[in-house]
DNA sequence: GCTTTACTTGAGTGATTGCTCAAGTTATTT
DNA sequence: AAATAACTTGAGCAATCACTCAAGTAAAGC
C-alpha cells in the first residue's frame, strides 16, 4: 500500500528525549528538534503531532528508562532496602553522555503552569507512580522483616523521592561534582539504617 | 534638575519577582510582565536594562527576603539545630499569596542553561551562599556543644540545602498539600536528632 | 515662566516562535 | 508499468518574542 518512514521511530525519541532533558521543553525550539533528530517540520508533526505530543512522548521514554534503572538496582540487590540504597548511589555518579544531572520529570513539573492542562498532570502521574514503587519496596522490606513494622512506608516513599529530588536539584549545581557522590552515599546510609536487623 | 520614575522601584520589583518566581524566566513574557507592573516597555528597558536584568534584579530581591527567613527563624530558636529545624517547618506551610511552592533559586539553575554566562552563576551563587549560611549554623551548633564535635558541618549543609530543596520541588507537586508538613516535619525533626544533648 | 533634563508612551523593529500545506518523492500494490 | 498511498520537503504562515526610539509629558533649576 504505501511508504514507510524513513526514519527509526525509537531512535528520533530517544534524540528528542536527551534534548528535552536536557533544555526543558520551553528552551527548546522546534529549529532545535529540526537539527538535532535531522527531520523537517512536515515530518516531525506528521510522525507526532505537535510539540507538546513529542515531548510526551519523550517523557514517556524518560520514564521508562528510569523505571527499569530502579528495576535492575533492585533485582541486583539482596534486600529491597540495599536496592534502594544501590540506586541511590548510583543517581551520585554522571556518565559524560547524560544529558542533564536532574530529574527530568521534575524539571517539568517545575517549568509547567500550575494550570497547565497536559504536560504537568503528565509529569505529576509520573511522579506519583515512583514514590508508590519506592513504598511498594519498603512495604516489600517490612514483609521480609528487614524493616521495622511500625515504619510508615508511604511517608518513607514521600522521604525518599523528596531526597532523590533534592540530590538531582543539587546536583545540577556545576561546582558540586565531588559533593554529590558523598551525598548520595549519606542518603544511602540512612536507607541502610532502616534495616531492623541491625548493624 | 529632572524628573523622578512615577513608579515605585521597590514594589515594581517585588512585583516582578512574584512574576518571575511563579513562571519562571523563559515563561515570562515582556507582555505578562508589561500587565504585572503596570510600565510600558520603554520604562521597563530604561528602568531596568533587559528582561535578563531584570530577572537578575528580581531574583536578588527573593535571596534577601529569602535571607531575612532564615534569619528569623534562627533568631527565634534558642539553639542553631532548633533554628533550622523551625525554618524547615515553616517551609512546609504554604501561605495562599506565596507565587509558589517551590525555591526560585533552584528553578533558576533548573532552568538554565549550563553555560548560560548571566543567570546560571548568578543562582549557583545564591545557592553556595545559602549553604555557607546552614554550614555556619551547624558550626555555631557545634561551638555551643549542641552538635557532636567530629560532625562534618559542611556535609550536614549540604545534606540540609539538598533536602530542602527536595522538599520543595516535591511540593510543587499538585496533590502534595498535605504530606509536606509531615515532611518538613520528619527532616526537621532528623535536624534536632542530631542533638548531641541526648533526648 | 522658560529651559533643561529625564521619564513615559506606544507604535513598530527584525527575529523567532510553533506550525501548515502544496508540491515532490518513493515505496508498495495491482 | 501504472496507480495508489504515505512520507518528505521547505517556503512561508500568523503570532509572538525581546526590544527600540521618536514624540510627548512632567518635574526640577534658573
Amino acid at each position: 500500500m504505501a511508504r514507510k518512514a524513513a526514519y527509526d521511530r525509537e531512535a528520533v525519541l530517544a534524540k528528542a528525549m536527551r534534548l528535552f532533558w536536557a533544555q526543558g521543553y520551553q528552551g527548546t525550539s522546534l529549529k532545535d528538534l529540526e537539527t538535532a533528530l535531522d527531520l523537517r517540520p512536515g515530518s516531525i508533526y506528521s510522525g507526532f503531532g505537535s510539540k507538546q505530543a513529542l515531548f510526551e512522548a519523550a517523557l514517556g521514554v524518560y520514564a521508562t528508562a528510569s523505571r527499569s534503572a530502579l528495576a535492575e538496582a533492585m533485582s541486583e540487590a539482596e534486600t529491597p532496602l540495599a536496592g534502594l540504597a544501590g540506586y541511590v548511589r548510583t543517581l551520585g555518579c554522571f556518565p559524560a553522555e547524560a544529558p542533564s544531572r536532574t530529574c527530568m520529570i521534575m524539571k517539568t513539573v517545575l517549568e509547567t503552569p500550575d494550570d497547565d492542562p497536559v504536560l504537568r498532570p503528565r509529569a505529576e502521574a509520573l511522579m506519583r507512580e515512583t514514590e508508590r514503587r519506592f513504598a511498594d519496596a519498603f512495604r516489600a522490606a517490612q514483609s521480609a522483616g528487614v524493616l521495622r513494622p511500625d515504619a510508615d512506608p508511604e511517608r518513607l516513599a514521600t522521604r525518599l523521592q523528596a531526597e532523590i529530588l533534592g540530590l538531582r536539584a543539587y546536583a545540577q549545581r556545576s561546582d558540586s561534582a565531588d559533593r554529590i557522590a558523598a551525598l548520595a552515599d549519606d542518603i544511602a546510609r540512612d536507607l541502610e539504617a532502616l534495616d531492623a536487623r541491625g548493624g
